[in-house]
DNA sequence: GTCTATATGACGATAGAC
DNA sequence: GTCTATCGTCATATAGAC
């Protein structure tokens, strides 16, 4: 009540620092040895401290996972940044939905331990809190925001529903995701067996909900001009 | 070498069943608890044995789990049944693809933990066994076989390429299955939230690939409407 | 406030007696 | 083939030094 003037004092500040340290360290050592290979132990060897210092910053091993779901979620929507708007320039649907696409699904497969960590439901007992939910929530959200536009600009059928889009979407990209890293965890994005089914899918998602006649320049124009 | 004309001696019959006896136990217990949650402690628990003794007949927990795997592609199989081959006569590619398309993704959300056990990668340290991946390898090919009878058919068209089918085919079910089971594992097929795009992704599959002719035009214009 | 030291109980796994 | 005994590791909890 008293001291909230001072945004940070010396000891938050610390603090905040050494809580982003443990999520540094617990990030490199689920990526090498795997979502469940995480450990606590580990985590203070590598800090040089002992396992229960660790629980003055988390509370438990849960609330570390926690910690890296929002921690991943947000460095994809980093990674995304401001693509979801600016691929509303791009010639086509197809062009567009591929940019984001790709920019998602290479995230995921060159960071296998997080993906597997947000997109799949690997450890027992952990369920994300609404705190750390929040920027999938805002990534999903996002992704609808830009198929609503889509949809305004006349690129997606008018009586499509964008919940559909939106949920046929990320299906499509968990799906791809999913099957690199379950079955060909070791290939790169370029090279992958199923991330090279991307363009495939993307065409044929764009050419399903694409508006009946495609628009040419001129009358895409005209149409967004009416609104 | 001399005692191999007996085709099972009452030894390796009595090891045989004991073998499925911890398969029955563990698989109950991956339900119950998860994929994580399997303990050869509480396994050997619930057989009313010590721990040790099941080190007798699986070598360590990932050959446990290694069992587990074979054993949930031969239900999966075993479910699909004669299906693959009966849907070639269904009316349309759209009936056949959704029919066996129903039957997994069904089966694959009544078993979340198999399915997280077939699936995804969960377990550090496991990696499917030759032998226990025969199954997986057969259901694929299985896949591949209907999806070149239906080319043969004219059903497909005959510019596409078997092995991206397949892909795609298998990448559309694991993205229905994956954010499903994670996002809303609680639902049942029937009600689930993404569950219920199956139809639509498959409508938007089956007209990706059909061949343009081979329908009547009556045939055409209901699949038209379907969208 | 932050850490160390220590303890608990469960786990996977092994050795060796019977 | 099953047991007891045991090891090392794990997440977690508590007591208390600084």
């Amino acid at each position: 009540m008293e001291t909230e003037t001072v945004p940070l004092d010396r000891r938050q500040r610390r603090r905040l620092e050494t809580i982003e340290e443990v999520l540094d360290v617990a990030a490199d050592l689920m990526r090498e040895q795997g979502v469940a290979g995480l450990s606590i132990g580990e985590v203070a060897r590598r800090m040089g401290i002992r396992p229960p210092s660790l629980y003055v910053y988390f509370d438990s091993k849960n609330a570390l996972y926690d910690g890296l779901f929002a921690r991943g979620w947000r460095l994809l929507n980093e990674y995304m940044g401001e693509s979801r708007t600016q691929v509303l320039d791009r010639a086509t649907l197809d062009d567009a939905l591929l940019e984001v696409g790709t920019l998602f699904v290479g995230w995921a497969v060159a960071n296998p331990a997080y993906s597997q960590l947000l997109f799949w439901r690997p450890v027992r007992g952990f369920e994300p809190s609404a705190d750390a939910y929040e920027p999938a929530v805002e990534s999903l959200s996002g992704a609808r925001e830009t198929f609503g536009e889509m949809q305004r600009r006349g690129w997606i059928r008018a009586d499509a529903s964008i919940d559909e889009v939106t949920r046929d979407w990320t299906i499509l990209l968990a799906g791809v995701i999913s099957q690199q890293l379950s079955n060909a965890p070791h290939e790169s994005f370029a090279k992958g067996s199923f991330t090279m089914a991307l363009p495939r899918l993307v065409g044929m998602f764009a050419a399903h909900y694409a508006a009946p006649s495609p628009l040419t320049p001129r009358r895409r124009a005209r149409h967004a001009s009416q609104r």
